[in-house]
RNA sequence: GGGCGCUUGGCUCAGUGGUAGAGCACCGCCUUCACACGGCGGGGGUCACUGGUUCGAAUCCAGUAGCGCCCACCA
């Protein structure tokens, strides 16, 4: 590793022009969580490609990332130092954090979160650094990045006010998805269904004219009765067309509500009519807005019930005094605890119908989260996708999906979206809305009025810097300014990874040679997110696609085709791994994985890649001791066997240039052990010089060529064996070594391939392993010589005999060879007798 | 509800029109001068099911089942 380093092998050489370039878009590992088998597993497909693309030739541009903003890291320092962000307190310059954690976590300041944050994901960050070289990972490790540093912040932030200044970012106060623990507004990408115990509670409401049947609906939140605004069934539905434009009475509450017709209920469900609430589920929020109706909303920002006088506007009551009274049983209250509260009342008033019938049901979390979301009214910033979506579908088309599966899943996603992407957090460690606003001598903010820095201020914190033509007494005063409080989601910051690395706007001459890139390595789970994100920015920004491929890895599962994680306890630590197989045993069975394939967790393939590499070691030990001159190649199974090799080559190219990397893996294999068990066997005597110095100079010169060949197609794979043998007898790093093509190859042996030759390779393995089974089965040593042996098969097959006979006979022992016109291949082998005192090579 | 993928020997998987393959595991043999962190050999599969196309199907088409995943406005 250190000579690859002092070398140079890995640094990018930004001379090179954009069509010399490969470059490479670096997921960045999130580091406040460990790296597991499932990162060594995708790291290494990367790795594989950026080190052929290298030896091909092109300039490779692979840096490195380190995702550190957002949530992980909050939580991960609140639980690593015992603190938690209070933003209402001062900066403490002399705060220092506790060795360990204390009982009860210690506020500290935005500015001591953030500084603890940074600390800590620094740490990680060697950490990971060191396992990634460990790994050999042939990234260029003076181009790393952080999406918290100043770089990615400027860039983040500079984005946005782009999007900003052509309308394509804008803020609205309307319902938004919310998780209530971390108090923050989420994207629809960031949501995941879990399926949850519920109840169906039939409820009666009452006709407001006193006259005809009560109208019953099926809820699993009766909580949210008081939050009621409308019934709602479908247009055609005719048990409820009667109902159209009138009203019910809420039980308990007493509130008229109208009964609506929208052709989203479903007459299927339940009753057939559902209750609207203020907010339920995203359904609701369809139907407020589509049938204009109000708001009545009760649920807070942390889950809780929130106080409410009856009698605010929109709360009229036919019995204000019991809608007070019962509503205040239920402030401040947990859904969960009021619907329990709630479902007690109407069982005593009786407009709770029957028992509640229990369900499964799919119920939408935060997919960081732990209680369901609830859905909040709050001011957020949105970016527009809604209106791209046909252009996004078009760039889909255009990228080139490895594997073309996976291009459904994105299809689905933006067929499938509901609206524009919510950026806006309200978390602490992250990059700022880099804007204030004014605030009106009344003391409100208003909105309307941004308060933009020039972008040559970039990065800015709202929270400690001032906008131009303000100082800094103004903030937070009437007439003054106040700073966007919110972080943005950290898609908005990694979804600039190219721009980042690239540094756009920063470096215009190294943009220009790199972007854009050239593959997007990533897994399937977040096409939706990362791969989406990153393809719509790049499309607003610059209208093109943000690279040229996506190579789509898939997950490590353990034993029990079970995704491996963390939370399950099946995860084993890459570095025992690859201290326990070795890098390139672990790479090896890595590389077996294709792409968008989850793939098992299996030491055994390991094993098998360490043996590989061990038997590299010993099969170049034995070439490279050339006991005689390496010259022309002329005998015809040393032709064939470079003939053979040509075509791999051929085929590997091909195969690696279009990210099939497993095939060129297997191909490789199967020919080297082949080599290993036949041709080196059928050579051996004949490189000593037993059949003269022309003959074992063809030999030797064979060997070498397939030697140096085989190490640059296993080099991508097993860099670090690879490289050791090169060191023996090669200047230079095999990393930086010119990729083997059939062209070269051919030359050694006469410039154009020899099926003839092929044949005879072939067949001479065939004989040589017919006499192999004859003495296993006799269970006699393989030196044990063979008396003699009758090769029955086709003339045309028989004519080949001359050409490998005498290394047939010196590898086989053969002392007598005889031949016999035969339909197939049938070799007679008489051993010598066990009591036969000669077991020696003939001469 | 829509979509995608998978189903081949005990296990993990190649193989996409022409007589079923590899590695691991298992069994047997061999300390051969590159390699016992080894080598050689062997047993083992009606290629999920049904139908179709074809001279010929693991392979192409249609359908079925099971498993996994993605997506969806699941009151």
């Amino acid at each position: 590793m250190a000579r690859w380093d002092a070398g140079g092998v890995y640094s990018f050489d930004r001379t090179r022009t954009r069509a010399d370039v490969f470059a490479i878009d670096t997921p960045p590992p999130t580091v406040s969580g460990s790296l597991h088998v499932g990162h060594v597993f995708s790291y290494t497909h990367t790795d594989v490609i950026a080190r052929f693309q290298r030896m091909r030739g092109k300039a490779v541009f692979y840096p490195m990332g380190w995702d550190d903003n957002g949530l992980p890291t909050e939580r991960r320092v609140q639980n690593y130092y015992g603190v938690r962000c209070d933003p209402s307190l001062p900066y403490d310059p002399s705060f220092t954090a506790p060795d360990k954690p204390g009982k009860h976590a210690i506020p500290v300041s935005r500015p001591n979160f953030v500084e603890l944050c940074a600390r800590l994901t620094a740490e990680d960050e060697k950490i990971f650094e060191h396992l990634w070289r460990y790994l050999g990972l042939s990234v260029d490790w003076s181009m790393t990045y952080a999406t918290i540093d100043r770089r990615a912040q400027r860039v983040s932030q500079l984005s946005f006010l782009r999007l900003l200044r052509r309308d394509l970012a804008y803020q609205l106060e309307a319902p938004t998805l919310w998780d209530i623990d971390f108090r923050t507004a989420v994207a629809q990408a960031e949501l995941e269904d879990r399926e949850q115990p519920g109840a169906y509670h039939r409820i009666r409401f009452k006709p407001s004219s006193g006259e005809g049947a009560f109208v019953e609906i099926d809820t699993t939140r009766p909580e949210l009765i008081p939050a009621c605004v409308a019934l709602v069934a479908h247009p055609d539905d005719e048990r409820y067309k009667p109902l159209f434009g009138r009203e019910v009475i809420t039980p308990l509450f007493g509130v008229r509500v109208p009964v609506k017709p929208h052709a989203l209920a479903d007459p299927e469900k339940g009753t057939g009519a559902a209750m609207i609430c203020t907010f339920g589920d995203v359904t609701d929020v369809i139907w407020w807005r589509e049938l204009g109706l109000p708001v009545r909303a009760i649920i807070q920002t942390n889950g809780a019930f929130k106080p409410v006088t009856w009698g605010e506007r929109g709360w009229e009551s036919t019995d204000a005094a019991r809608a007070q009274a019962q509503y205040d049983q239920l402030a401040g209250l947990s859904a969960v605890k009021a619907r329990t509260r709630i479902v007690d009342e109407l069982k005593a008033s009786g407009d709770l119908l029957g028992e509640p019938r229990p369900i499964t049901h799919a119920v939408k979390f935060y997919e960081k989260g732990d209680r369901p979301l609830e859905i909040v009214t709050s001011r957020q910033w949105f970016v527009k996708t809604m209106e791209f979506r046909e252009q996004l579908l078009a760039r889909g088309r255009e990228l080139e999906w490895h594997p073309p599966y996976m291009q459904a899943r994105y299809d689905n996603w933006i067929n499938g979206l509901a609206g524009d992407w919510c950026v806006s957090r309200q978390r602490f460690f992250g990059v700022p809305f880099p804007l204030w606003y004014k605030v009106r001598v009344d003391g409100s903010l208003d909105y309307d009025a941004h308060l933009v820095p020039g972008e040559d201020r970039l990065p800015v914190d709202p929270s400690t810097d001032v906008p131009y033509g303000y100082d800094p007494g103004q903030r937070n005063q009437p007439g003054g300014f106040a700073g966007d409080p919110d972080v943005m989601d950290t898609w908005a910051t990694s979804s600039l990874t190219p721009q980042i690395a690239a540094r756009w706007e920063e470096d215009p001459d190294l943009f220009a040679r790199v972007f854009p890139m050239d593959v997007r390595p990533q897994a399937h789970d977040i096409i939706r997110t990362w791969l989406f994100d990153t393809v719509l920015r790049s499309h607003c920004e610059f209208d093109s696609l943000p690279w040229k491929h996506a190579a789509i890895s898939g997950w490590v599962l353990d034993p029990d085709r079970k995704k491996m994680s963390k939370s399950k306890g099946n995860v084993v630590t890459p570095m025992a791994l690859l201290e326990a197989h070795g890098s390139d045993g672990v790479r090896y069975w890595a590389a077996s994985g294709r792409s968008g394939t989850d793939t098992a967790f299996d030491p055994g393939q390991m094993k098998v890649g360490r043996r590989l590499a061990i038997k590299l070691l010993n099969a170049s030990r034995f070439v490279l001791a050339q006991p005689a001159p390496h010259g022309p190649v002329t005998a015809a199974i040393d032709r064939g066997l470079l003939t053979m090799l040509a075509r791999i080559v051929r085929e590997s190219t091909a195969d690696l240039e279009a990210f099939n990397y497993t095939r060129v893996l297997e191909r490789t294999e199967t020919f080297f052990w082949s080599f290993c068990d036949d041709y080196l066997e059928l050579v051996k005597g004949r490189r000593y010089g037993d059949q003269g110095p022309a003959l074992a100079a063809s030999a030797n010169g064979a060997l070498l060529a397939a030697l140096s060949t085989m190490l640059r197609l296993f080099a991508p794979f097993l860099p670090f064996v690879t490289e050791e043998v090169w060191s023996w007898w090669r200047d230079g790093s095999v990393h930086r070594s010119a990729w083997p093509t059939p062209e070269e190859v051919l030359a050694a042996c006469g410039g154009s391939e020899d099926d003839r030759a092929v044949e005879s390779l072939q067949f001479a393995a065939a004989v040589l392993g017919a006499i192999r089974k004859k003495k296993s089965e006799e269970q006699r040593a393989l030196k044990t010589p063979v008396a003699k042996a009758v090769v029955r098969a086709p003339a045309a097959q028989l004519a080949l005999l001359p050409e490998v006979e005498q290394d047939l006979r010196a590898s086989g022992l053969i002392q007598q060879l005889e031949t016999a016109a035969a339909d197939a291949l049938l070799v007679d082998v008489e051993l010598a007798p066990p009591d036969t005192p000669g077991e020696e090579r003939p001469q």
